[in-house]
DNA sequence: TGCAGTTTTTAGAATTATTCTAAACTCCTT
DNA sequence: AAGGAGTTTAGAATAATTCTAAAAACTGCA
């Protein structure tokens, strides 16, 4: 029996693959860093300095293009909560947020427990594509 | 019997007094945008290019700080919706948003229908500040 | 109405987040 | 191993926003 959580394996070139990636090392290196723990809300910049205090450095640029091409393939959620502050989500499931100002911290909360009733219906000509409910709290 | 909306007035002078701000030729100029008819929702590219359109052009700096301005004294309140894209909108009370994308159009619905059940309770140590939704739909 | 003092405006430089460019490098298939 | 497509990278470029500091305008008071 594999040392794996359900659902999810430690395998990151195969599931950059299985993505439609390659698996550079400098994917595999970010992968690592994003799903092999708890879920993470991580900027470019925050994760560029993890990545560069490992042994295998990237550049800021791919770590820009690395996040995108995620976001792109479904790995990864992107969440802006603040003017020029976009976070990178790895919980790509339906769920909310807390956002701290003035720390800038996000948390996750389920949105399993929260029910929103009473929206109305969508521009006419539009589809309805996702809720985003952000609950700003302040210490 | 003046010819005024409901609740607000045309007077931008002295609402801008009201509000702790001198009624500059630029404020006023701005306000009048903002604020002589329905609701808006406007990025400082935009109303610059309005306000550059017309008899009294404010520099981009201007409409920056008194948008900015606006928003400190509760005059506006920001949305923002995607990263590098902030709107002020004229509509300070409670309501949520349509964003369209890929247009970027925001639209305002009223929050009074619409029921958040199931919050959970803020991180210990935060207050609540404010719940933003925003429904993105796709044309 | 004229001044003085303060606030505001402005052009342009600076800053920040992000994307682009194009040359060097790596991965994968044969 | 070679070839070619895909990827990485440093540095330049872009876009949104803020900062700087000098000029202009507002306001209260003479
Ligand atoms: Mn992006
Ligand atoms: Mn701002
Ligand atoms: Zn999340
Ligand atoms: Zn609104």
């Amino acid at each position: 029996m594999a040392l794996t959580m359900s659902g999810t394996s430690l395998d990151f070139p195969s599931r950059l693959r299985a993505a439609g990636l390659r698996p550079t090392r400098q994917r595999v290196a970010l992968a690592r860093l994003l799903f092999a723990g708890n879920h993470r809300h991580v900027t470019a910049e925050g994760l560029h300095a993890e990545v560069k205090a490992s042994r295998m450095p990237v550049s800021l640029a791919t770590v820009y293009n690395t996040l995108n091409q995620f976001r792109d393939a479904g790995l990864l959620c992107e969440v802006v909560v603040a003017p020029g502050r976009s976070y990178f989500d790895t919980n790509t499931g339906h769920h909310h947020h807390f956002f701290v100002e003035p720390d800038g911290e996000l948390h996750d909360f389920p949105s399993d427990k929260v029910t929103i009733a009473g929206l109305p219906v969508p521009p006419k000509g539009t589809r309805l594509a996702r809720v985003d409910v952000i609950v700003r709290v302040r210490r």
